[in-house]
Parts: C-alpha cells; sequence; structure tokens
DNA sequence: GTGGTTCCCATTGACGCCCATGGTGGCCCA
DNA sequence: TGGGCCACCATGGGCGTCAATGGGAACCAC
C-alpha cells in the first residue's frame, strides 16, 4: 500500500533514538524518500513528517493564497521557521530532538500514527485521548 | 454470492490466529482483494475489514473538506491513525492483535458478521446480545 | 579533549510461511 | 436409501526471517 496508515508505538532508547516502523519506512522507499521534512502540527500536539514534495505543496498553498493574510503569514511561519529535515540512520530510526519533545510532550516513548500523505510523532497517551475524542463526536454526528 | 453475508465462530489458537471464513474468503478472492482494510466501526464494538476500496470512499469524504480544518483533521486521524491493513496467512487466516482485542473485548473466540459490502469481528457474547436487541426494536416498530 | 552523533554489529522476540492433522459434510455408488 | 469415500475447512505447530532494540566504537565539531 502507498499510503502511511494505521500507528504503532515504540520505545525511546538511552541515545533519544527511536525506530520508525518498518511499514512507513517500506512507503518511503518506495518513493525513494532519503531526506524526512518535519513540522509542527497547525491542529494537534504532534509532529508531522513526510518526504520534501509536501513542502511544495504547501507552498503552492501558501501562494494562492493573499500574501499579507495572517493566515498565510502564520503558514509560512511554521512551514518555512518552523519546519526541520531529519534523516533516519542505518537501521530506520530517527533522533528525537527538543524540537520533537517540546512541541509533543514526548518523554520515552512515541506513538506513529499515518495521516495519508504523512505521518505524526505522538505522545502516546495524547494520541489515545485525542483518538477516542473523535470518534465520540464523530459517533454524536452519525 | 458477491457480498458478507451471514456469521460464524472461530476459535482463536495459541498463537493469536484464527480462520476468516471460507464463506468470507470466497467474496475476498472474488474481487482479487489480497489486502484488509480494518477499521473500528463507529457505533458498534466491532472491527470492520473490507477492500482498500472502502479506504478510498473514506478518504473521499475527507478530500471534500477544508483539509485544514479541525473536522478533516478529526476525521483522517480516525481513518488514517486508527485504520489498520491487515493480511492473511496463507490458509486464510489472521492474527488477533490488540488493536481487535481492546477494541472488541474479544478473548479466545471471534464472531464473523457479514455486512454486505463489509464484514465484522466481534466478542461472540456481544453480538449475540446486540443482535437479539436489534430483533426487538424491530419487532416493537412493526 | 569532550560531548554528541553516526555507523556497525549483536540479540531476541514476533511474525510470516509452510506442512500436518482431524473432523465434518457432501457426494457417489452400491 | 444407506454406507463409505473424498474433499474441504478449521486448527495446530515448526522454523526461518525480519523488525525493534541495545550497545560499542569511530567520527566530527566546538
Amino acid at each position: 500500500m502507498n499510503r502511511f496508515l494505521s500507528n504503532a508505538t515504540n520505545r525511546i532508547d538511552a541515545k533519544g533514538r527511536v525506530s520508525v516502523p518498518s511499514m512507513f519506512r517500506a512507503v518511503l522507499a518506495r518513493s525513494a524518500v532519503e531526506e524526512l521534512y518535519a513540522w509542527q502540527d497547525f491542529v494537534f500536539p504532534a509532529v508531522s513528517m513526510a518526504g520534501p514534495e509536501v513542502l511544495e505543496r504547501f507552498e503552492r498553498m501558501i501562494g494562492s493564497q493573499d500574501p499579507f493574510s495572517a493566515e498565510a503569514n502564520k503558514m509560512s511561519l511554521l512551514i518555512h521557521g518552523g519546519g526541520v529535515f531529519m534523516k533516519l540512520d542505518g537501521e530506520g530510526r530517527l533522533l528525537v530532538t527538543d524540537f520533537i519533545r517540546d512541541f509533543t510532550g514526548i518523554t520515552d516513548r512515541v506513538t506513529f500514527a499515518g495521516r495519508g500523505d504523512h505521518f505524526q510523532l505522538w505522545e502516546p497517551a495524547a494520541f489515545e485521548e485525542m483518538q477516542s475524542r473523535a470518534r465520540k463526536e464523530r459517533t454524536a454526528i452519525s
């Protein structure tokens, strides 16, 4: 399958590394992604990651808006000023930096959540809670 | 027959596997489904499964919304982050993961219930109860 | 040098793939 | 119509492979 799906929780080791689930690595490998682009999610306390092509998509979206609008400015600030590049080691692990920890509250375990064209890093409890809340709201609607 | 009908209860083995009823496997084979998309039902304590085309249907629902809205994000969190791909082994069995157990309460036996374009995994007693209740309500209406 | 990384290698536990067995129902034939 | 044979399905278990994790050692930057 060609998109990021499902979720998995992995442990951070003594050096601050965590394995990206093989399922996600397989998706990355399929599109020959070497370097990951990471940014802070606009809605949730999670850090998102994907190949560099999403950066271009964001830029197009910003370009389509009024360049002086508060929205476009905020988005550009997050995308350009707040994004970082990361790469995985030979075993498919990434280093959990303070950039990630501070924004997500992650300490010793990471929940990876697929989001279709990208995936996210969550503090496990926060993910659980947000997901169950989303389900509850959804049930209320239908 | 080209849809999932009726129900059957099978036992989970020591390795946590359970046979998908051959009736259901036949339906999957007919539409050449190799990989199953599984999600937590929005109403019942059951896990639903179907071919990937269901996922695409969900994604179209998300795609019709503003991609930055909280609504679209929450839906994606459920559909992508809460969904799982599963595949059957050579004998047509699937692994009953914690993803399934936690949500359904399944321990050692699984009731498979056909739902037309998909089928569901239930804890046997929960299925019995839900079905008899549905029958009762139905009778009360007519 | 010293701290923080990156590159490699080791371990182990889970999972996928394969073959075996038994039970049941259907079908054929007498 | 009854008995027996056969095929298929549910189930059990062995074993190899791979992913997740842990840790040593080289390497770089300050």
